[in-house]
DNA sequence: GCTGTCATTCAACAAGTGTTGAGAATATAT
DNA sequence: ATATATTCTCAACACTTGTTGAATGACAGC
């Protein structure tokens, strides 16, 4: 054995493989880590990653694949238990957004670190112009579609448009979350920590349900904005 | 001439790789960039960046800090605008908020495309865990400061931790919003555009701004979450 | 015209990149 | 025990990476 971490040690090359490479992407994103750095990470040669996944592109998306699935399917079981438990009315709006961040936190929380390392990636994912509409697309719009689906059966009188504005704000909202990029912690001077999870996630749902609910009243009091300056000159050299 | 390309032809080198660095940064992230790459796209050899700004990561700074003392100054002067328009009373909380991003959102939109991939970078710088906290810290806080200084003049009962907390929940919008990745285009079905940037603005201030109130008056009523759910189990193999 | 300073290019460096084919080790099945 | 897959290692490949020292061009001041 090489330098396998302890906790990724008895397992097979491939997973050990992924566990590294799930680590270090999250860290520093597809460009910024070798397949020499995430197979010295797992103990293991690099020529594993060719047998195993093809190249580097695959296992990049691998990895990406590994948990999403598992996910999905737990937020959509609550999903249909929070629709359940309200009927024969509607689930409240705070509901519907608490069934779709729920798993994110209990999984960051108390999934392990390799769950941890995951919503870093997802978030690393959901932020890149190049990888962003492709991977996110493709694995996570059928349940985004059906999240959609539950914030309208919340907000029946909302347009469609307000509703993915809104749903674009809380993903930006949960993605530099989850990236805990530790800036807020020196921003606020120790007053709030980046990996307080719990203390993000009591406040996450009310604050979006609260602009959901002021984008869809938007028609009638538009908030006052600061003048219109004038239209910036086009320097060449700014 | 070689390849540069028209808009910036005429121009100094040291520009010229700057504006070639900003596009491809924003696009690609500080590794998935090489400097032959930008070098390449500016029209000039490779050694010319070593003489300019000392190595990769000197130009990966140099490219972030042109822009942020011009555009820090421009929101400086918005929200202090704001206050003075305000008194002898308090500003409005999303009249603060305002000035905060509209200054974003001009020079997205009308500032020229080297101010479109210079926000797209600052979402990635601010997405990152390695650049954020340093770069993020270092060139905005100060001003990041006296914005939430302006909020809780706004909000003069809400507790600094919500405030704090409130601030990540925008800046996380923001950041997916200029980061432009197209994914609520495909989302919405054609519905939005992440390129609309007109529309997010009108939406993010009441947002934001509801979203802020929702969380100072959190104490009293708070919304009903789904029942927690028994602890996760740490498998092994998840 | 000469000189010195700044800007730019050329050429080469050692180190690291992803990938691949051949072979060793290990497990599984008969 | 032997045959057969499966899993893994070794060694090398062609290529790209960031950086650097010497040489060349441009251009002002005198």
């Amino acid at each position: 054995m090489h330098k396998a971490s302890r906790r990724t040690a008895g397992r097979p090359g491939n997973e050990r493989i992924l566990d590294a490479a799930e680590q270090l992407f999250a860290r520093r994103g597809f460009y910024g880590v070798s397949l020499r750095d995430i197979t010295r990470e797992a103990g293991v040669d690099v020529a594993l990653v060719g047998y195993h996944f093809g190249g580097k592109r695959e296992l990049f998306t691998a990895v990406f694949e590994r948990r999403a699935a598992v996910l999905n399917r737990e937020r959509l079981e609550l999903l249909e238990q929070v629709r359940r438990r309200a009927l024969p009315g509607r689930p409240t709006l705070e509901a519907v957004v608490a069934a779709f961040t729920q798993p994110l936190f209990d999984r960051s929380t108390r999934g392990g670190p390799g769950w941890k390392s995951y919503f870093a990636l997802v978030a690393y994912v959901n932020n890149s112009p190049e990888f962003g509409p492709l991977m996110m697309t493709r694995h996570f719009d059928p349940l985004v579609g059906k999240f959609i689906a539950g914030l309208r059966a919340a907000l029946p009188d909302c347009p469609p448009r307000e509703i993915y504005w809104g749903y674009q704000f809380l993903t930006g909202a949960l993605t530099l979350t989850f990236a805990e990029t530790g800036r807020i912690d020196a921003l606020s001077g120790g007053l709030c920590r980046a990996t307080d999870l719990e203390s993000v996630h009591e406040r996450l749902s009310p604050y979006v349900a609260a602009g959901f609910r002021a984008l869809c009243g938007r028609s009638l009091a538009r908030a006052p904005q600061p003048r219109a300056r004038p239209a910036l000159p086009r320097r060449r050299r700014p």
